[in-house]
DNA sequence: TTTGGATAGTTGTATAAACAACTATATGAC
DNA sequence: GTCATATAGTTGTTTATACAACTATCCAAA
């Protein structure tokens, strides 16, 4: 089935991620509120490493669907804030492995309470079984391009 | 009620938008494969002047949703590449009235059906009920936040 | 009619994204 | 072992975004 059933009018607010925007918005407001001196797509990076420490900029670049130049130059400013280091691989001296900091340990929970905060703010009004949906729908066009 | 059911792990791609940022990417190539010399965020200033000439900045903020120096940048970079000129509002001197020129109005179906292609892709897979409800959330979310 | 606040737009600065071109290292075919 | 090719990361350049500070103009209350 195709779905050439796209009234012009509403293209637009799918491209331009609009929501997405208006969430991440939302969040550095309540990062520079809380002090956080950090940026959005600096914890996004830091939210994977989080997850699995000591990853690879390439495996950086694939979790974050960035490219190369943005994490080398994330990952910079992430060095200059001390929150990371690069730690060249042993094994292959090609690759940096990204460790986290103390400090950077430190903020996880702080700033994912504020993440979760700022969903459940925008999601107000939504019922779960929708929020599921759009989640789904929203994976499945992110596979469908990536 | 509230929707403290999001699992730490569904944060990321709802906040990252990384489904509208693969669909702008999606995009972005094939207007440079048409030889569109046009980024997506110009697209999208033209997109509104396609619907209504003639608007102000500040009404191209508020459609856009980006600031005023955002605009101002955009519309100085559309001046450049000759699709938009600045005219000056004569009942309202603070005001510049933008105007598509002749190129630009040129530009819009072409660029109008790579864009409905983009989303076919995008979707495919995915039923129209599916693809409503996921609009309508992310209405709902931009509402609550703007 | 003056004046103070609001509105429209611009400029400066920092961060980030995309693309191309580059270096260094690894790997596999021969 | 040598060499072609692939992979990991960096650097240069252009465009875009966000925030603060600024100028010019408008408008309304005194």
């Amino acid at each position: 089935m195709t779905n050439n059933h796209f009234k012009r009018g509403e293209l637009y607010s799918f491209i331009t991620g609009k929501a997405s925007t208006a969430i991440a918005r939302r969040l550095q407001k309540k990062f520079n509120a809380a002090g956080l001196n950090l940026t959005i797509e600096q914890w996004s990076v830091l939210y994977h490493l989080w997850k699995q420490d000591g990853i690879s900029q390439q495996e950086l670049c694939n979790a974050t669907f960035r490219d190369k130049p943005s994490i080398t130059r994330l990952v910079d400013n992430l060095e200059k804030l001390q929150l990371v280091k690069r730690v060249p691989s042993e094994s292959d001296r090609r690759m940096n492995r990204i460790f986290l900091t103390k400090h950077a340990q430190k903020l996880q929970d702080q700033s994912m309470d504020l993440a979760e905060e700022t969903l459940n703010e925008a999601l107000v009004g939504v019922s779960p079984d929708r929020i599921e949906i759009c989640k789904e729908v929203l994976q499945i066009v992110y596979d469908n391009l990536k």
